[in-house]
RNA sequence: GCCGGAGUGGCGGAACUGGCAGACGCAACGGACUUAAAAUCCGUUGGGCCGCAAGGCCCGUGCGGGUUCGAUCCCCGCCUCCGGCACCA
């Protein structure tokens, strides 16, 4: 054996042997219980990033974990091939956005592979290959046919930069999510998935979902943004009702004015007419123009208008004052709502600014509440007061009696409402599935049949500077003929969400190869649901929730048995440098071939599950990767210097000394520690530290005792077990020297190693001795002691004797073999 | 503002159910081997103090309090950082 472990040498000839025997192919059925293991799949940008590195490293664990523990697993790996970057490099570069993603992808592909992932690469997936986005197109129409895909035209979110529009979740604080640019409103004409259909399903769902980090369940729960009100009606002069939504009934009788949103459709009826008419149609105007960023921009200036309107006080009778301001919007609710200054900020300062009156109604405990000195609105509890005849009653209570109030009188009902919004799914760009829709003059909106999918991407198309989709343009694209009579007719030119795309990725790895259905039923579901899913935290609302819809509407619709698609999720943190993220612009990016080049494969994923547990961000760290390698020979010379020992050892049994017992402990410690830390927490540093221990205490053995007392077969089966335990972290190394100890078989077709709890008692035990809470003292004890004796032994001892001496001895506790402490005084 | 999460040596991080704070690794320093270097191996390494030494004492897990024989861990109040949401009525 060599001196230093050629890593290139070992990997590469491991990789070759693995792919020969196709020792990661995995088939449906058996005896063992089934497990999937997944990965969400990369974009390919090119080449493969540190983040790539460390969600496939943690996955691999995993998955080589669970096949030792017996399990039939399934790790697929695949590309979530379509989207914008391909589309920008044929603009720049005039490369064919296929072209360039094919060069990405094969690269990528070998940047994987030479980290030793256990893939079975038969289950490759690519979406933007026909043969996967055939299925995309049919699970749209399946949409359609059901009622949860439809077309409208609304205000939406326009990337100038991007040259299309945006699904809500896509724009972060009024930009957009991927160029950062001022996303604009516009009024368009778009596909919609209805998945506010499932708010209620997607919300109850999470409850059953306790392997699921609380953070990501928290952030989708306030992404539905579920609450319970009231919608309550008041009536204008001319009959027109005006519906508000409203979570505190409590206050109707503070209402001092209504705020209508400036898009809604009854401000024009309202005004019409009237002298403020042409001030309120200016102000409708701007506020139309805002983008985004400016309504959402951190001012926020409130502003609004009288319409000149009343409407009156479903309650009092009063009039109450129609207005419009900025500060309310369209999409929620009813798009109106009641302005009650005592109690709502919002409403205070708008009333604040624009002299409207403020009227208290709750009374807060042990004090008073005056309208003219509030100098902020009180939104807690309290009395009701100048509330007709629910005075005096507390505001919660008051709240339940008026609603019940008003739905007698037909003047409100319960209402639930959701800020989830539906998922806006057209994209004004080329490289995606093209959304399978004609437009006939005379049928109108008809779905292509199933039998003519898929809806081909045309090769031959130019690409505008401008960023305009050539799908706009391209004539033998757009004109067809209607599928239902014939005639000429129009091809939709918009493609879908890359996000559809990966709504059901995980569905077709069961049956990547299936070419008359989406997925097979049956293999979908042996395999489904995913057992374990990892992935950045960054998709912890778009699409964990767009593949979270996508189940329930194909379980519904029962063409798969489960109605959540990932039962245990992993977040992975990120990759940092320098204390920030990795990026070009920062100058700070470790990029991944590199370090395989330097130190191997098998460095770079110990390095990355070592630094940190999985779902903290990770600092890289130069000379941490420096301490793995290091580690790596370590573990490399020892085997070589037992080898030749080993290889000789037959069935012995030696007399056990101190050092065997010691090391065998050691040893059965280890693969508790390693199995503990992997199965329940994920808490690969600890489990590396825990066989970073065992190379500690072999090397001890090795140089403490000579060779001819050794007891070889305890030495042996200490260094396999080393090595079958290491396998999962450093693949490659392990499988080596595996072979070298004489094996012929894979390391990885191994049994992970059950520890022998009788191996891990003791005979004595160190316990700590302290008075009064502080330790004076340390002591060798026999294992299971009573509290007597303990007692006795430790005030025996010359120190206890010192620090006791003169004083009472209160109380003793006895923390059986851990720690006595003496209470004196 | 609201909702999450986190603050531990020079650094990454450990500490299981309230029981030895700092495992493991990095860095640093000292030493061995070497003509030299690399590689490797051994030792020291939270701070302060007492002691010739063996050894011992005090302080220490963001800050201030509390509960407890005992708190990194539980409770109350604050500070800082990170992430998410942000006119959602």
């Amino acid at each position: 054996m060599e001196e230093r472990y050629d890593f290139q040498r070992v990997e590469a000839k491991w990789q070759k042997v693995w792919e020969e025997t196709s020792l990661y192919r995995v088939e449906e059925g058996g005896k063992r219980p089934k497990y999937y293991v997944l990965e969400m799949f990369p974009y390919p940008s090119g080449d493969l990033h540190m983040g790539h590195v460390r969600n496939y490293s943690i996955g691999d664990v995993v998955a080589r974990y669970k096949v030792m523990r017996g399990y039939n697993v399934l790790h697929p790996m695949g590309w979530d091939a379509f989207g914008l970057p391909a589309e920008n490099a044929a603009i720049r570069h005039g490369i064919h956005p296929a072209t360039w993603t094919e060069r990405n992808i094969a690269n990528m592909r070998r940047q994987l592979r030479a980290m030793g992932f256990s893939y079975d690469w038969t289950r490759e997936v690519t979406t933007c290959l026909p043969e996967y986005y055939r299925w995309t197109q049919w699970l749209f129409l399946l949409l359609f046919k059901n009622g949860l895909a439809y077309k409208k035209k609304a205000a939406v979110n326009w990337c100038p930069s991007c040259q299309t529009v945006l699904a809500n979740e896509q724009v972060v604080g009024g930009l957009c999510e991927r160029c950062e640019s001022i996303v604009e409103k516009r009024e368009l004409e778009q596909w919609f998935f209805r998945i506010t259909a499932y708010a209620e399903r997607l919300l109850e769902g999470l409850e059953r979902l306790p392997g699921w980090p609380e953070k990501v369940k928290v952030m989708q729960e306030n992404w539905i943004g579920k609450s319970h009100g009231v919608e309550v009606t008041f009536l204008a002069p001319d009959g027109t009702a005006v519906p508000v939504f409203t979570t505190r009934p409590d206050t109707l009788y503070g209402v001092t004015y209504l705020v209508l949103a400036p898009e809604h459709p009854l401000v024009e009826r309202l005004v019409a007419g009237r002298p403020q008419a042409e001030a309120v149609r200016e102000f409708i105007r701007r506020a139309r123009q805002m983008s985004t960023a400016d309504r959402t921009a951190a001012e926020r200036e409130k502003e609004g208008l009288f319409t000149g309107a009343y409407a009156r006080h479903p309650l009092t009778g009063e009039p109450v004052p129609l207005w419009v301001a900025n500060y309310v919007l369209l999409e929620y609710g009813t798009g109106a709502v009641m302005g009650v200054p005592a109690h709502d900020q919002r409403d205070y300062e708008f009333a604040r600014a624009y002299g409207l009156p403020i009227r208290v109604v709750i009374r807060p405990p042990e004090a008073g509440l005056e309208a003219d000195t509030l100098a902020a609105a009180y939104e807690g509890d309290g009395i009701m007061v100048h509330s007709g005849p629910f005075d005096g009653l507390p505001n919660r209570e008051g709240g339940e009696r008026i609603t019940a109030h008003l739905e007698e009188k037909g003047l409100g009902r319960r209402q639930v409402n959701y800020r989830l919004r539906d998922w806006l799914i057209s994209r004004q760009r080329y490289w995606g599935a093209p959304i399978p829709i004609v437009y006939c003059p005379r049928c109108g909106t008809v779905p292509v049949p199933e039998g003519q999918l898929p809806v081909l991407l045309p090769q031959d198309v130019a690409f505008k500077p401008s960023g305009e989709s050539p799908l706009q343009s391209c004539r033998e694209f757009l004109e067809t003929t209607c599928p239902q009579c014939g005639a000429p007719a129009r091809r939709e030119s918009d493609t879908m969400d890359t996000f559809v795309c990966s709504s059901w990725y995980f569905l077709r790895y069961t049956s990547p190869r299936q070419e008359d259905r989406p997925f097979d039923a049956q293999r979908v579901n042996y395999w489904m649901a995913v057992d374990q899913y990892i992935g950045g935290v960054e998709h912890a609302i778009l699409h964990l929730m767009y593949a979270r819809f996508f189940t329930k509407v194909l379980y519904d619709l029962g063409l798969v048995g489960v109605d959540e698609p990932f039962t245990n999720l992993l977040t992975q943190g990120m990759v940092l440098k320098d204390g920030s993220k990795m990026s070009k612009s920062r100058g700070n990016v470790v990029s991944p071939e590199e370090i395989m080049r330097q130190y191997g494969a098998d460095t770079a994923r110990l390095f990355i599950l070592f630094a940190a547990p999985p779902e903290k961000d990770l600092e890289w760290s130069d000379a941490g990767v420096e301490g793995c390698h290091r580690f790596l020979n370590r573990v490399w010379r020892l085997v070589g210097s037992l080898r030749r020992e080993l290889l000789e050892v037959k069935a012995e049994d030696a007399a056990v000394r101190a050092a065997d017992r010691e090391l065998r402990r050691l040893l059965h410690q280890t693969i508790k520690r390693v199995t503990e830390d992997i199965e329940e927490r994920f808490n690969f540093n600890t489990a590396i530290s825990a066989l970073m221990e065992l190379v500690n205490g072999l090397y001890r053995y090795r140089d403490d005792i000579p060779a001819a007392d050794r007891h070889r077969g305890l030495l042996k089966e200490a260094v396999e077990k080393l090595v079958i335990l290491l396998a999962p972290f450093v693949p490659h190394l392990s499988e080596e020297l595996w072979h070298l100890l004489g094996h012929t078989t894979s390391v990885h077709r191994e049994s992970w190693p059950a520890y022998d709890e009788t191996a891990l008692v003791t005979e004595e035990v160190e316990v700590v001795v302290q008075i009064n809470g502080r330790v004076r003292d340390r002591l060798r004890l026999p294992v299971g002691l009573s509290h007597e004796r303990a007692r006795e032994a430790a005030l025996a001892q010359e120190r206890v004797q010192q620090w006791v001496a003169g004083r009472r001895v209160a109380k003793v506790v006895w923390v059986p073999d851990k720690l006595i402490n003496s209470v004196v005084q």
